[in-house]
RNA sequence: GUUCCCGUAGCUCAGUUGGAUAGAGCACCGGAUUUCUAAUCCGGCGGUCCUAGGUUCGAGUCCUAGCGGGAACGCCA
């Protein structure tokens, strides 16, 4: 099956999956940063609204305006009790609520009661304990070392690793790190589209004109033409598809020579593909292809017999799910060779055995949905009650601006291209500044380019929901303004050669009065966030909840960063050692954030 | 045809369980650099939140029906 993955579907469209796939129970309240300031605020309120304090807290939200507060009580509920206007209601609550600890103050604006924090409280609890975690600081333990397979990237053999691969491979490897971050076992499975009709088709081209020593000299590249020639002679001939069919049902009946030509073409392709992954710095725990799941299938299909699930149609053997609306599922074909969804169905089993997962999480395309309610379907008619573990966590697919990708035309931009292209660029601009400002190269030149230039990529993969369908553009790939990976890569890096600059150990022994200010509360705040930003992002199966905490952080930092009156290293020692506090803590937000979605952060650029 | 996804500024997108004046980036225009890295920052321009009903004190958000774009729907994966 080519595998999962848009092989052939990489010409259309996707459709999205559906919607909260991913809802699972909602966790309780979350111990972070952020809520160590709502708690007080509700109890401090629940008296004079007269509610419980959970119920407080749940209704407490955050004001449009950081000049109206930080934290905000609507009063539009109490109204209809109380039968009182919201506003004198508002004002009410707010004579009575004294304001203490880390709360300043606490007034009514208009129907809200909202509250102030106290900028030194709130900097001298966030920042200590974004020093003292370090690494550490954001990671959570939500998961008791609970385990939870990704399947993700999982390309087709024998065919090079494209840009429409992109999507998978960082989504489901930034889940992956978001995964362990937050205590859980992730397991990264690598489901190779190493079975399949598909080789039938290469097999019955290779019979044609297959060349042992070309496929030495170019790979994969032959490989593809093989594919391409093949999908143009059946545009031909159509007979050429029963000859593939043919061909597969001679390798899953264990033909030696039809054998022995598909280990070759799978090596060739995973050579290929380990140079990619190389690149973007991600391994597997598990390459388990569909082919390993050859001899589970007869099992699978003698249990679906047994229960009395199976049904002839037109020769073949299928599941009838239509009283679900799920269409009917084929799990063999006419002439006995198996299909995605046999293989998924054993799979998905061998999974449960193996690693015992929580969650089963499965990075494909939106288009797939069905696929997978399928799956779902036919596991819980089997009475595997772990069937509602499974997500399938679907992602838009890539399009081209000016053009269909047709993988069957061989129209494919490999995603090594792509790369290549953003870290010469990356190199560019880091020579040009050099020249520009009169500074040496750094002698890690190579390095700091790979980084940011696949730091780009991997970015702009990210930093959009990730059901949205994404064209791919270069003139968007090659931009590193605004909202990118090197932007942050770059904030984190000036933070680091002022901390290089500064000489002395940072400790958050500070005078936090001194990050008193509406900007340092807003960035403290970005920071407290960054916690909860993982958890909801692990409970969406959604890196870009993490990418946009990230932006912000940046963004507020950078706000204070360019204004000459505030600097960060300066003659006055106690406030170069609270903001160096500050900036640290930036930074360290930053790394840690960049590693879960699986971007490296240079030390310098 | 049936089902699913999407529709917010010229472009790409944010927008917690329904809450205050719908926010960013890009592009465009104008500023900021003797001073911690200008891959930056500040200001300006820019909106019938697809349409019409409905629910509600309150709808970009929820419901219904349409419109537009995309996807899936038996021997591909």
């Amino acid at each position: 099956m080519a595998a999962r993955r848009h092989a052939a579907a990489a010409a259309r469209r996707v459709a999205r999956g559906r919607r909260g796939s991913l809802t699972c129970a909602v966790p309780p309240p979350p111990d972070d940063e952020m809520s160590r300031f709502r708690r007080p605020f509700a109890e401090a309120l629940a008296p004079a609204v007269e509610l419980p304090v959970d119920e407080v807290e749940a209704l407490l939200g955050t004001p449009p305006r950081p000049e109206m507060g930080q934290l905000a009580f609507p009063c539009f509920q109490l109204a209809k009790t109380r039968k009182q206007a919201p506003p004198a209601i508002a004002a009410e609550i707010a004579g009575k609520v004294r304001a203490t600890g880390a709360i300043q103050d606490i007034v009514a604006t208009g129907p809200y009661v909202n509250a102030f924090l106290d900028g030194r409280a709130v900097a001298g609890d966030v920042l200590p304990a974004v020093l003292e975690g370090g690494e550490a600081y954001g990671r959570l333990d939500l998961g008791k070392g609970r385990a939870v397979t990704v399947d993700f990237s999982s390309p087709n053999i024998a065919k090079s690793f494209g840009i429409h691969h992109l999507r998978s491979t960082v989504i489901g490897h930034a889940l992956v790190n978001m995964l362990e971050a937050a205590g859980y076992r992730p397991v990264g499975i690598n489901h190779l589209g190493d079975w399949g009709t598909q080789f039938g088709q290469l097999l019955a081209m290779w019979d044609v004109c297959g060349d042992e020593a070309e496929l030495e000299k170019r790979g994969i590249e032959y490989l593809l033409e093989l594919y391409v020639d093949f999908n143009k002679a059946r545009d031909v001939n159509p007979a050429l598809q029963d000859v593939a069919r043919a061909k597969f049902k001679a390798l899953e009946d264990g033909d030696a020579e039809a054998r022995r030509l598909w280990a070759l073409f799978r090596k060739v392709s995973l050579d290929e593909f380990e140079r990619v992954y190389g690149m973007l710095g991600i391994t597997f725990d598990d390459m388990r292809g569909e082919s390993f799941y050859e001899d589970l299938m007869p099992a699978v299909l003698n249990e679906l017999e047994e229960r009395g699930l199976l049904s002839e149609s037109e020769g073949a053997t299928v599941v009838d799910l239509e009283e679900y609306e799920l269409g009917t599922a084929l799990v063999r074909k006419a002439d006995g060779s198996t299909l995605y969804l046999t293989r998924d169905l054993a799979s998905a089993q061998f999974r449960k055995d193996t690693y015992d997962f929580v969650r089963s999480l499965y990075v494909v395309g939106g288009s797939q949905s069905l696929h997978f309610d399928q799956m779902k379907k036919v596991l819980e008619l089997m009475e595997r009650p772990w069937h509602a573990d499974i997500e399938h966590v679907p992602f838009g697919l890539m399009r081209f601006k000016d053009r269909k990708m047709s993988t069957r035309k061989g129209d494919i931009v490999p995603l090594k291209d792509v790369l290549e292209r953003t870290i010469a660029l990356a190199r560019e601009t880091i020579v040009k500044g050099a020249e520009e400002k009169g500074r040496e190269l750094p002698a890690d030149l190579d390095e700091l380019a790979h980084r940011i230039g696949v730091g780009a990529v991997v970015f702009n993969d990210l930093k959009n929901r990730r059901v949205r369908d994404v064209v791919f553009d270069w003139d968007e790939v090659l931009s590193f303004d605004g909202e990118t990976g090197p932007y942050l890569q770059y904030t984190a890096a000036r933070i680091a050669s002022m901390e290089a600059r500064h000489g002395r150990p940072i400790t958050a022994d500070v005078d936090f009065a001194l990050l008193d200010g509406p900007g340092e509360l807003a960035l403290v705040l970005a920071l407290a966030d960054l916690p909860e930003a993982l958890r909801r992002g692990i409970e969406a199966g959604e890196p870009s909840l993490v990418s946009d905490a990230l932006l912000e952080i940046a963004s507020l930092f950078s706000t204070l960063y360019s204004n000459k009156e505030w600097k960060v290293l300066s003659d006055d020692a106690a406030l170069t050692d609270a903001r160096m506090l500050l900036a640290h803590g930036v930074r360290q937000a930053l790394c840690n954030g960049l590693g879960w979605l699986g971007i490296a952060v240079p030390a310098r650029m």
